[in-house]
RNA sequence: GUGACUGUAGCUCAGUUGGUUAGAGCGCUGGACUGUGACUCCGGAGGUCGCGGGUUCGAGCCCCGUCAGUCACCCCA
């Protein structure tokens, strides 16, 4: 029979990934919670229409990246491939604007088709923010702020880069200048500049290509033609920014693949991540939500790819692992084993939050501290013929290896009791688990 | 979507110009140590060589296709 094998382009997490993963997503939520955003949930499939008109008509997401379906009642629908059009229809829904400014973050997957590479999947995980009602420069001051927070918290030094794309006065200015620019060299790009000069000019700035360069270096820069408003406004950011000490740069090369991106667009960028180098990415968008068909509303957020960030604290070596913590039973024997079950049902009851776990297998005492042992827990119950007979317990700490005989009492609940108080009493780890 | 590299045991990898029973380390398992997680020593299990075709007397090695991963481009988180 064929193997079936998860997709091209997603993953299987389990542990000890998957704890990597939840560490991330609680701290993450703290942070969130910190800055007084609260969980949106939206479903993990929309209209497709959300994204065309959300997203943009030419954007490549939308042009050739998305998972759409028709539905046995012929509607058409798309595995979102981002997340704030569907955060923002969700508001619009239900007119959550009406209550005055409002603060959302969400967590999980998303869906491009792309060719899979490291840092890049089908089925990606994202945590982002998103900001409705503010149209000053602070608001975009503490998403990025949030967004370093939680890379600062897991111990990386992190640096902004920001960049202002302008509004819908200047922005086309923009546009006109670099077309004039690069127009007269046209043949002299390479063919993927060629057709961003007709398609979006702006994407000629981030060009890889070696030919494109020397033009690229001479461009003019948006900042060098934003209108009033715009410059103020960035000038606005830069200063809170400084104010609240959030490192950042200026770079004008940062242009976004939405549409509807306005002003203020920032990344996190690390050099760990090959060509996938962005971990985070976000801006302001005061056009969408009236895009949207609701009422002129600004806006700004920030989105985090999830297996890009772990992957720096992959290789940076910034995983921790915890001090040992749970008690392993060890029951050798089929009566032993029989005898542990409700032991092990008490302890789990009154243990508040200490694991509790138990090999079911015939494995010998060896095997089974060893097990016990790599799974960090902190101390082992031994139940044997010899404890059976003498209506014992041995407790066992595996990090000093020193170990007693106690008396296991009348009931399970009581030996629970006496084993936890055992427990507690233990001095914590000193040495750093590795 | 374009170009390139890789795919052998649970994991990390060897495998000579195609040649007979495909190896190592780690892990697992049994024993030396009749019930104690380090170390050492001895034994054991575990592989349709990603999958499907082809060439050949003979293919893990060569060819084609396919699937998957990786690198760059494209794009993006």
């Amino acid at each position: 029979m064929e193997k079936i094998a998860a997709p091209r382009g997603t993953a299987d997490l389990y542990p000890p990934e998957s704890g990597r993963w939840q560490a991330l997503e609680a701290r993450a939520r703290e942070i969130a919670h910190r800055f007084g955003y609260g969980e949106i949930r939206t479903p993990m499939f929309e209209s497709t229409d959300l994204f065309v008109r959300g997203v943009g008509e030419t954007t490549d997401i939308v042009e050739k990246e998305m998972y759409t379906f028709a539905d046995k009642g012929g509607r058409s629908l798309t595995l979102r491939p981002e997340w704030t059009a569907p955060v923002v229809r969700a508001v619009l829904e239900h007119h959550l604007l009406a209550q005055g400014p409002q603060r959302f973050f969400y967590v999980g997957p998303m869906f491009r088709y792309e060719r899979p590479q490291a840092g890049r999947f089908r089925q990606a995980h994202q945590f982002g923010v998103e900001c409705f009602g503010f149209a000053g420069p602070e608001a975009d001051v503490e998403v990025i702020a949030l967004a370093h927070d939680l890379l600062a918290s897991f111990g990386l030094g992190v640096r902004a880069s920001i960049n202002s794309i302008g509004d819908d006065v200047c922005r086309p200015r923009y546009r006109e200048a670099l077309v004039a620019h690069f127009a007269p060299h046209r043949d002299e790009l390479s063919l993927d500049s060629q057709s961003r000069l007709d398609r979006n000019p702006l994407r000629i700035l981030d060009s890889k290509a070696p030919q494109d360069r020397p033009f690229v270096e001479g461009a003019p820069t948006m900042l060098d033609v934003l209108c009033e408003p715009c410059a103020a406004h960035f000038a606005a950011v830069r200063s809170l920014l400084d104010a609240i000490g959030i490192p950042y740069d200026v770079d004008t090369r940062i242009v976004r693949g939405l549409d509807y991106y306005t002003r203020t667009v920032f990344e996190f960028i690390s050099t760990d991540l090959g060509a996938q180098a962005t971990v985070c990415a976000g801006g302001r968008y005061d056009g969408l939500v009236a895009a949207l068909g609701g009422p002129p509303t600004p806006g700004v957020g920030f989105a985090l790819g999830m297996e890009r960030f772990l992957m720096i604290l992959e290789k940076r070596g910034e995983i921790a692992v915890g001090p040992r913590a749970g008690i392993a039973v060890v029951a050798l024997g089929d009566a032993a084993r029989a005898r542990a079950v409700p032991l092990v049902a008490a302890l789990r009851r009154a243990s508040e939050g200490l694991a509790i776990t138990i090999d079911y297998g015939d494995a010998k005492i060896a095997s089974q501290f060893k097990k016990a042992d790599r799974a960090h827990a902190r101390a082992a119950i031994i139940i044997g013929d010899d404890e059976m007979r003498d209506g014992t317990l041995v407790a066992r700490d595996l990090a000093t290896r020193g170990q007693e005989t106690v008396p296991a009492l009348a009931t399970d609940a009581l030996a629970a009791q006496s084993v936890l108080a055992w427990y507690r009493a233990l001095r914590p780890e000193t040495e750093v688990a590795a």
